[in-house]
DNA sequence: TAGATTGTTAATCGATTAACAATC
DNA sequence: TAGATTGTTAATCGATTAACAATC
């Protein structure tokens, strides 16, 4: 249905999103299988190792193609090339990194990057008192030798741990010098040409998702006390509405404890919230 | 439809998981208009700031209740208040954080935490030529501390940037010491009772997916070479055919450009790919 | 062969989006 | 009032899941 007319062995295309963003934790999980020399694994148990469904796991992998055996299951070391493939990690990729606060430092010195292809290329930063230090063996350069980095190793790839203030102006730069895959962990919008690819990591966001759901599982009250009304004046009375709420601040609010006030398994959100059985 | 019953003045429960990881983005985005002393925005400028489309941004705020003004638009600061009570960011969040590598320290320094509501209790690690250095002004304390933190200081949220290794062990102290939310920075799968939510933050998992679209932007070629026919063989005969092609290793694999070999904008994913345009 | 397990189907569920009536 | 913009509907799209025929 999804798949193209296949002629020979041609494989389907058009992966879902929701797939490719799952290989790389079937890649995890097989990988750890790999080391402990397991050979062959079925779907149940690489789908319990990677903590999802088995049905959802063979469903992902019917989109890259009939790499299991019936009866038997999966072949570790060919599935896991057959992933890395598919995710483009056997071929290098070159990346810059550019803001070597904590973070940068922390990114520099991430073996998870290395062990799948990803070559730190350069560091950078634009703080001179920063420029000459080393981080994980690599000195951090100015950011003046960006464009003659990107272009002399072919870097396609950039990830940006700048303050937020800085960073669309890094990215610019970036996507100028021609990097069009960029991984931005500065709290702000990036905004790039068509043919860039942006992904975002915001370390709060999670966090905020998890106080979300905690505070569904403190209220337990069933006959929850009332928020005050919502204001249906116009904009500015409600804003000194939120005001004064605001200033009440800190007093726990319990309000309508709903039918999922009871902590929910969320089961697999696409931002795995990883919860095996 | 999603409403519950409404009574009086109760605003609808079961909120969607996608509607929820959005809000952040959209107290983000609010947070920066405030401070520029906006007083009202459209859903179509609020949408654009934060990245996301208006039809989506309405959507998700009926979710919440009525607090727009039809022809004006939304009143900046109650909107502030209402997402940030919805998250439970009106509320103090003690937090620990265990493992103060790199990773850590740039968490305990996370500018993003304290402002929503995050207070960093105690950082820990099991390290004790660790112990006693301080981040971020706080001293780091001994894993031993962990129990009578987590209790005295009535933490619910703990944060884990331990080596993979260690995490499901600390994992299960932080539970059993009565923490029910987790954010894991490890990059293992960790197993906990229900009623504990767990959510996940991999630096390499976002890259991966990086390279995924990378790869297809490079291969453009309209016929393109195949793979070598994928073995029907069994199991042992194939682990050898995938060693010899990883042997065969770097070779950039072009085979079959699909579709949508094109570079494709993802629009928003929900681990928000932000291209806005 | 009998048992095990894949790959696929089809039903269901949830999320996105355009369009527009309601209404400020 | 006329113009603007919300809140909601309904259609569409994509993702999940259970179930099972195919087949090792």
């Amino acid at each position: 249905m999804r798949r193209t007319p296949v002629g020979r062995q041609t494989r389907a295309r058009g992966i879902p999103e929701a797939t490719v963003a799952r290989l790389p934790l079937y890649l995890r999980a097989l990988t750890a299988l790999s080391e402990r020399s397991v050979p062959t694994v079925s779907s149940e148990e690489l789908a319990a190792a990677a903590g999802v469904n088995s049905a959802k796991l063979r469903k992902d992998f019917s989109y890259l193609g009939s790499y299991g055996t019936r009866g038997v299951g999966y072949d570790v070391e060919y599935l896991v090339y057959q992933i890395s493939r598919e995710l483009g990690l056997t071929q290098d990729w070159p990346v810059v990194i550019v803001g070597i606060g904590n973070l940068g430092h922390a990114l520099a010195n991430y073996g998870g990057f290395a062990s799948r292809g990803f070559r730190v290329a350069a560091l950078l930063d634009a703080d001179p008192t920063v420029v000459g230090s080393s981080a994980a063996g690599l000195p951090v350069r100015h950011m003046d030798e960006l464009e003659s980095i990107v272009e002399s190793q072919q870097v396609s790839i950039g990830v940006i741990t700048t303050p937020p203030g800085a960073a669309q102006q890094v990215c610019d730069r970036l996507v100028e010098a021609g990097v069009t895959s960029i991984l931005n962990f500065a709290p702000t919008v990036l905004t790039v040409p068509d043919g860039v690819d942006v992904r975002k990591v915001d370390l709060s966001i999670e966090l905020q998702i998890l106080a979300f759901h905690e505070q569904r599982k403190a209220g337990e009250e069933p006959e929850a006390e009332e928020e005050p009304a919502p204001s249906r004046a116009p904009g500015p009375v409600r804003a000194a509405a939120a005001k004064l709420r605001r200033a009440a601040g800190g007093a726990k609010e319990t309000k309508d404890a709903g039918k999922d006030a009871k902590a929910e398994p969320r089961g697999e959100s696409e931002r795995s919230a990883v919860m095996p059985a």
